[in-house]
RNA sequence: GCCCUCGUAGCUCAGCUGGAUAGAGCACCCGACUUCUAAUCGGACGGUCGCAGGUUCGAAUCCUGCCGAGGGCGCCA
């Protein structure tokens, strides 16, 4: 354990069971403080049951706490804090828990199988704003909780099936793909052409299918065909699919996110258990017929003029919409997964729909055992109009225009530094600081609320962004590179030695990572762990300004503050891998 | 009409589940570059925490009611 609130938490509550044994179990309310490095809060609420005043508890438990060989002698201030401060020895031996892969992060004490669910793209459809958020969030929650201990199952939720699929497959049989021959092998270069352009592809589907009643008509008669497992249709629908999956995995690849198609668990999986699972809900009596519809009452949802409001399970036409389907996943990812958390990275417009697919589950037993499905919801991303983020034409942001948009301004900012870097390394580096500063920007505010786009805000040297925490990195690489190699062999932690005051909030700054990581998985919360991080930037940068690494006579003190940047530099750079984001070694 | 989310400096955001004088960045002003990468750092300025009550030793944080913004409310996903 590395985290000295945490120890000091441990010599709390002991002291805490010492003065009122009644509140062994009550939190210590150990705190970061701006008066010293921890304030112990308890003595507050420990007065008010013992009726006492607040600065005899604390001096009670001052007396109590059992903490020399951790802290200097405590303080009490105020109304009744306990301040403390850490010892410089203690920090530099605890440093040493830093060189370990987890990084003074301790594993979670209740792991879990997390199946995540995130990003959910729809088959022929490009990616666009709206994917964005769910890709980028879901994906530093998997691993950050990979990275404590959990079994993480990702699983990405297409929109493979339902009601466009008429319209498309007929768009391309338009196209002039024969529906007896077609195949993704035979005619693969041919359908990647024909749509090439999804968006274009889908909107000329639409446009046709809202003018021509003939079209129309064949697509809801293509739907019927599809659903009832028409060859022909099937072949179609499967090219589209293919091409699709394709086109997502270079999407993922492109923007560095950790799906893969063996995450790709589409809404068609599901096709041939929702009977089984209407008639598992049947069984247990929690469906009625309602107008025609199969319908599930969760109770505690009323809709318009206080009406129970209905979670549609099948059609009144007998087809499954998607909350049969969402219904289906949940079981699956439950039972055939091993699920026993489940977190779906979903807009906040979904919230109700969520909750009541939750709601029906618990009904039918099937999140039984402690078992917590969790709606990880998110705001919108906004222009900066404070509007829904749009093209000055008012279509939505493609993806991949965003990444080209953010990479070349990456660039730009390269060139204007003009960096000694090879051309191919460039390039790598502008990759790497634009994806990082578009997720960065993401991730770091958090999550429910709504988001503005800014190219100038994300891509700023200066501030809470991407670009800011890779150089800071790039920079303590860079004196690593410098030193002479006799220090840097010799520059462990074990070789810390910490005298200076920076050097001193640098300790403090680096131990935090292990409390950061946790904030960020617990609350599911990525921007406490991009606050945390920002802030070891900033305190390191104070200790660079303040503590020259190379120059000292001393090589003791080189070695020291040596060991510090590299420490520095890897709580920094596994920090943004959780987040999904690179740490160049030079910028 | 009902339900959900949000409202903190001019702007963009934190505020660690109730603790000390509410913190950063941007912008504006002052200061520091023959640099360990100044893509930086230090300082100044800037707040009735939407409004009004309540709970208590103590509220931006919890409760109630208003105001404002966004979203949802039967066969799309």
């Amino acid at each position: 354990m590395a985290d000295p609130l945490a120890l000091i938490a441990d010599r709390a509550r002991a002291a805490m069971a010492v003065v009122d044994p009644d509140t062994a179990d009550h939190d210590p309310v150990v705190r970061p403080s701006q008066h010293a490095d921890v304030q112990v809060n308890a003595a507050l609420a420990m007065a008010k049951r013992l009726g006492r005043p607040p600065r005899d508890v604390a001096a009670d438990l001052v007396a109590a706490l059992d903490i020399d060989d951790l802290c200097h002698p405590p303080e009490v201030a105020g109304p009744g804090f306990i301040n403390l401060t850490v010892r410089d020895d203690v920090l530099a031996a605890l440093l040493t828990d830093l060189e370990h892969p987890m990084r003074g992060v301790r594993p979670t004490d209740d792991p879990h199988t997390v199946v995540v669910d995130y990003s959910a793209p729809n088959v022929a459809k490009e990616m666009h704003v709206g994917h964005l958020r769910s890709t980028i969030i879901g994906d530093a929650l998997a691993r950050s909780l990979a990275f404590i201990g959990h079994d993480v199952v990702r699983q990405n939720h297409l929109g493979d099936w339902g009601t466009p699929f008429g319209m498309l497959i007929e768009q391309l049989i338009d196209s002039g793909v024969d529906p007896a021959t077609a195949t993704t092998a035979g005619t693969a270069d041919t359908t990647a052409g024909l749509i090439a352009d999804l968006n274009a592809f889908y909107r000329s589907a639409r446009a046709t299918f809202d003018d021509d009643p003939n079209f129309a008509e064949r697509s809801r008669n293509r739907v019927v065909a599809l659903q009832a497992g028409d060859p022909d249709s099937l072949r179609l629908w499967q090219l589209l699919v293919d091409t699709s999956k394709e086109y997502f995995s270079d999407a993922y690849r492109r923007l560095e996110v950790s799906l893969t198609e063996h995450d790709y668990a589409g809404e068609s999986t599901y096709n041939d258990v929702l009977d089984d699972v209407v008639a598992e809900l049947e069984a247990k009596g929690l469906l009625v017929v309602d107008d025609g519809a199969l319908c599930a009452f969760p109770p505690g949802f009323t809709g318009r003029d206080d009406e129970p409001m209905p979670l549609i399970v099948r059609k009144a036409d007998g087809g499954y919409g998607y909350a049969a389907t969402d219904l289906a996943a949940l079981r699956h990812r439950v039972r055939e997964l091993g699920a026993t958390e489940l977190l779906y990275v979903v807009g906040a417009p979904q919230h109700d729909h969520l909750e009541m697919v939750f709601a029906v589950a618990g009904q039918a037993g099937w999140l039984d055992g402690g078992i917590d499905a969790e709606h990880v919801s998110f705001g919108s991303v906004l222009g900066e109009d404070g509007k829904m983020f749009r093209t000055r034409a008012g279509d939505t942001v493609r993806l991949a225009e965003l990444v080209d948009e953010a990479v070349s301004r990456a660039a730009g900012l390269l060139d204007a530094k003009s960096t000694g870097l090879t051309a191919d390394d460039a390039a790598d580096v502008a990759s790497a600081i634009g994806l990082g500063a578009v997720k960065y920007a993401d991730l770091s505010s958090d999550r429910v609320k709504d988001y503005v786009f800014a190219w100038d805000r994300m891509l700023a040297l200066t501030g809470n962004t991407a670009p800011y925490l890779q150089y800071a990195h790039a920079r303590m690489c860079s004196i690593l590179a410098k030193a002479r190699p006799e220090d840097r062999q010799a520059a462990t932690a074990q070789a810390v030695v910490i005298g200076e005051a920076a050097e001193h909030d640098l300790a403090m700054a680096l131990l935090g990572f292990d409390a950061a990581v946790h904030a960020c998985t617990h609350r599911r919360a990525p921007h406490r762990l991009c606050t945390y991080l920002y802030e070891l930037a900033t305190t390191y940068t104070a200790f660079y300004e303040a503590c020259p690494v190379l120059r000292p006579d001393d090589p003791a003190v080189r070695r020291s503050r040596l060991a510090l940047c590299a420490l520095t530099a890897t709580v920094l750079a596994t920090g943004l891998d959780l987040l999904g984001i690179r740490a160049p070694e030079r910028v």
